[in-house]
DNA sequence: CGCGACGTTGATTTGCCTCAACGATTGTGG
DNA sequence: CCACAATCGTTGAGGCAAATCAACGTCGCG
């Protein structure tokens, strides 16, 4: 099982390709590995790449001015991760998007993703559809962020997302969900209602 | 100066149609007037269509089982407005999409915008780009709902867009920028900076 | 071994909400 | 066309959720 394995799986899901589209694609994309901590993104850079993980875990956040992390993304395997901002318009990033484990990466570029769509016309419907779910999730976070309690947001975060319990530090969720990590804490141990 | 001529210009701001193109499109898609206080998405019913305001003003809310209302959207000229999570999947909605004005849409449903697509591929950029500047624009509230107090969301809100200080009520503002009317009216009446 | 990252816990403060009452404006039916 | 209701915004008192500040324990790692 090969670092494109999971990735054409997943294309497969919203669109099939032919063995040569296949190939094609596969023979444009690049396989990037990152070492923790590393930085894909960066403030004042322009990002370069989509990136699809293939093995890892990565974050993406804000610092402000008064020096707090808000973090906007968590992201793991099967996801495509990038500042959607800065690589579509090819302007500054203000983001850091940083592994929080030693990662594995499918990476194209702008020139490298105008030619597959050119060449491969379904990929629009794949990134259309992956678009169109981003923008229902995010929607869905604003709602959440609008109308829950910070314990609420927890708990419905904690169910859906078990696995990112395990694997990213609490104070990074802490800053996901809006919240301190101490107030985090606190919820965590307290007795409460499921 | 007729329903369509916004229309057009705002497509061509990004891509450019041939006149048959162009007439094709127009012969599509439907004109429809909404009054004030009218719904043209509900909560249970599948959202029908993607519409483009000619005239007129609309909010997209939630209300929680709380009864308390959460804005998602304010929208006047020029956007496109739609319960985007149900109308692509074709799911029952959760949102009310109300006119806050006697309104003009133009409106495609999704046999209508796969037609239209399939004739007119460049319309899939329109709608790409579209839907990454949307993106873009939720990944900023996110990001201001997380990092800013509540005053500040204010006084960002009314310097980006003053207009809509004017034509929506502050009930609805408040909602939208995650506070109660009490307190922005409370915020809006005193000495504060900027 | 010692330092930095991470999580926990408690005391205190505060930003914002809730509840409540009250003008002003709009709009609507008799 | 007026009266009355509904909608909208304002203001104040009191309360609570969550932040801040601070101190401490643990673990992993260089």
């Amino acid at each position: 099982m090969d670092d494109f394995s999971n990735f054409k799986k997943n294309i497969a899901r919203f669109v099939t390709l032919t063995p040569v589209e296949e190939e094609y694609l596969i023979s444009k994309v690049k396989v990037t590995h990152i070492r923790r901590r590393q930085f894909i993104v960066q403030p004042e850079f322009v990002c370069k790449y989509k990136s699809y993980i293939v093995t890892g875990c990565f974050r993406a956040y804000l610092v402000d001015s008064a020096g707090h992390e808000h973090t906007i993304t968590l992201s793991v395997e099967d996801w495509w991760i990038s500042d959607f901002n800065s690589y579509f318009l090819q302007e500054p990033s203000e983001l850091f998007v940083e592994a929080l484990e030693d990662s594995v990466l499918i990476q194209m570029d702008h020139v490298v993703e105008d030619d597959l769509l050119a060449k491969i016309p379904k990929l629009e419907i794949y990134f259309k559809v992956l678009a169109m779910r981003a923008l229902a999730f995010l929607q869905k976070r604003i709602l959440a962020n609008l109308s829950k309690s910070a314990e609420e947001r927890y708990h419905f975060f904690a169910k859906k997302y078990p696995h990112l319990l395990q694997r990213v530090p609490q104070h990074m969720i802490a800053s996901y969900l809006g919240m301190t990590t101490q107030f985090l804490s606190k919820i965590r141990n307290q007795p409460s209602k499921t």
